[in-house]
DNA sequence: AGGTACTGTGGGAGCGCTCCCAGGTTGATG
DNA sequence: CATCAACCTGGGAGCGCTCCCACAGTACCT
């Protein structure tokens, strides 16, 4: 299979070895100059710039990775099911932001998609055969055994959300809780007095956050928490529709839904057309997320939008901070929260 | 910035040296049955087989890449105005695609977003630095300079459709014209009379494309194509909402519309609303690319469908055979036009 | 018996870099 | 003026692999 791909013939790149003959020096000197070292002398830090300049020197980093045993990328995984959700702003926003502060650390970013078995068993190889310097999940089960693996092996990553409310590996979350809270506190705000909830898996850490944030909102407004407001899916939307359903089953009288994501809230939407209720007018929805979706419904929705960049930029940063520290001991794990903001749109 | 960043410790794996040793052979066997040549026999393939189970060998593919002079890995460049198309299923699927022929092929996914000129800078150092074998090229603009670029230094490079007729670098088109007539065909199909087109920019073949085949199909019918039905736009929301204002005003008795991208169909979709039209009942529409908006519109869009995923196997498969036939100056250059589908939904 | 033609195999010579040690300078200090 | 630390600097060693040459062994001709 590897075969015998070989590279074309190509002029040859000049080496470290010909910039320092150029610039009469030792090799150990440009190597140095190269990588910043402060002690290298100004003159010759000089020479040896111009030596690089003259000749269109670039280092061969697979040279570099080998010698100084390290990869230089890092991994971004994506696992199953959620290649689907690809699709999805979100995980664009991150690579974007991954992309982005990957870019300025000078790192490559790999992008892992662990469909099959025989991928992820490949994908551990690749951990193994140092080809990474450390690792990207996003939107990992609780179940995963990836970041066991990984912490087994003492191979830095860094989550994006946590998989429980005790995560032990280093993540980089939204405040789910907030979020949903905010919306909620709109929607109460506006002067709705039935809100219900539709909810995510509750066995996922972020749908018992986005609820809890409900709850919080309700409570904080005086109100007693009503069960029969609840109602949990999946995430899908036909899990919207169908808990919308129950919903009005339960209590026709609501006015107002918070969905934990807008596809849900996309699904809750059409189940209320379909019973002649309008929104915002009869019941008023927010969605979370803030995806395409939110935009392109009728009316536009309202939505809890994350900074999903910027998660994808502190992950990299907090990953390039545990690979910093790889060795030294710490059990400081470094764990961020970024805040969310309400976008406000026709449908509440 | 590079640091002083160094991998932990780490029982350090065995290396081919070990393997040979308690194979009892040579390091040239090991890694002549690593590589799977034939020029080996059954008794010592056997052994060394053995060998590197019981120490769980894994080759180290920095080394090799160093040693054989190539990089096990292929770029997937994204320029910059289409990093924000990224959400788009487009890409997702492209990507997926892509993924699993490279992972088959057991090379590396590099993604590559090129944003800032700096960016790009730092691109074509890597593109000298070796860091890949070949480089996937998604989307780019018919005056961007990279094609050109890696056709000077050699690199093996496949696009993501055609930036012109006459397009001589190899690609992975789907067929625009074709899938455009099916759609316009289907609307007369359905007894549309007079159908109007939103086209893209026509600068871009790919909206040229999809007009051809607006064209073909009312000629087909044995019709006129009337200019005053074929607004151009620019893909994007925005324009659909110009172009539909436009086409109501030029032709207010038209009753069906073919926008070339769903996007602009969700513009013109908000203008047939303002105006009080009924989709499908008064105009029907369709789109194409079948996104995430289609099937999120009410009614949901008919829109043609390309297979993406398909098309990104197809690249990979593509760029694999340029790096094989590397240097040999055969100037056939693989290019292959994929077939789209329509997906019939409400709007039409 | 000597030639010719394979096939299998070992291991030297790198690939281009980083690491690190030893050695040479310099300048401040006792 | 000797001493010593602080600083630069050159270059050997080696990262783990592939490439390729040389050589032994076997088989089949003259």
């Amino acid at each position: 299979m590897a075969g015998t791909r070989r590279r074309g013939v190509g002029r040859s790149r000049p080496t470290l070895e010909e910039v320092a003959a150029r610039a009469g020096v030792g090799r150990g000197t440009v190597s140095r100059v190269i990588n910043g070292s402060p002690r290298v002398s100004d003159r010759t830090r000089t020479a040896v710039e111009q030596a690089v300049a003259e000749l269109g020197y670039v280092p061969n980093r697979v040279a570099r990775a080998l010698a100084a045993n390290r990869a230089d990328a890092v991994a971004l995984v994506i696992p199953e099911p959620e290649t689907r959700l690809f699709a999805e702003p979100y995980f664009s926003d991150i690579i974007r932001g991954v992309g982005a502060e990957l870019a300025e650390a000078d790192l490559q970013l790999l992008l892992t998609l662990l469909r099959t078995p025989k991928e992820r068993q490949r994908f551990a190889e690749y951990l193994s055969a140092h080809r990474v310097d450390g690792v990207l999940l996003v939107s990992v089960h609780a179940d995963d055994p990836l970041p066991d693996l990984l912490e087994r092996i003492e191979m830095p990553a860094v989550l994006s959300g946590r998989r429980s409310a005790h995560e032990s590996v280093p993540y980089v979350d939204c405040d789910n809780t907030g979020g949903a809270q905010s919306a909620v506190e709109h929607l109460i705000g506006r002067g709705r007095a039935t809100v219900a909830t539709i909810t995510g898996p509750l066995d996922m850490y972020v749908a018992q956050c986005r609820l809890d944030g409900y709850r919080a909102a309700i409570q904080a407004a005086g109100q007693e928490v009503d069960p029969a407001l609840i109602v949990a899916a999946d995430f899908t939307e036909e899990g919207g529709r169908r808990a919308m359903r129950e919903l009005l089953e339960r209590r026709p009288d609501l006015d107002a839904v918070f969905a934990a994501s807008d596809v849900m809230a996309a699904g809750a939407r059409q189940v209320l057309r379909e019973q002649g209720l309008r929104v915002p007018d009869d019941v008023a929805l927010v969605g979370f997320e803030d995806s395409a979706v939110a935009r392109h419904m009728d009316p536009p929705l309202t939505s809890v939008r994350q900074t999903t960049e910027e998660m994808g930029r502190a992950m990299v940063r907090v990953l390039l901070e545990e690979i910093e520290s790889q060795g030294e001991r710490t059990s400081k794990r470094p764990q961020l929260v970024l805040p969310t903001e309400l976008v406000r749109r026709g449908s509440s």
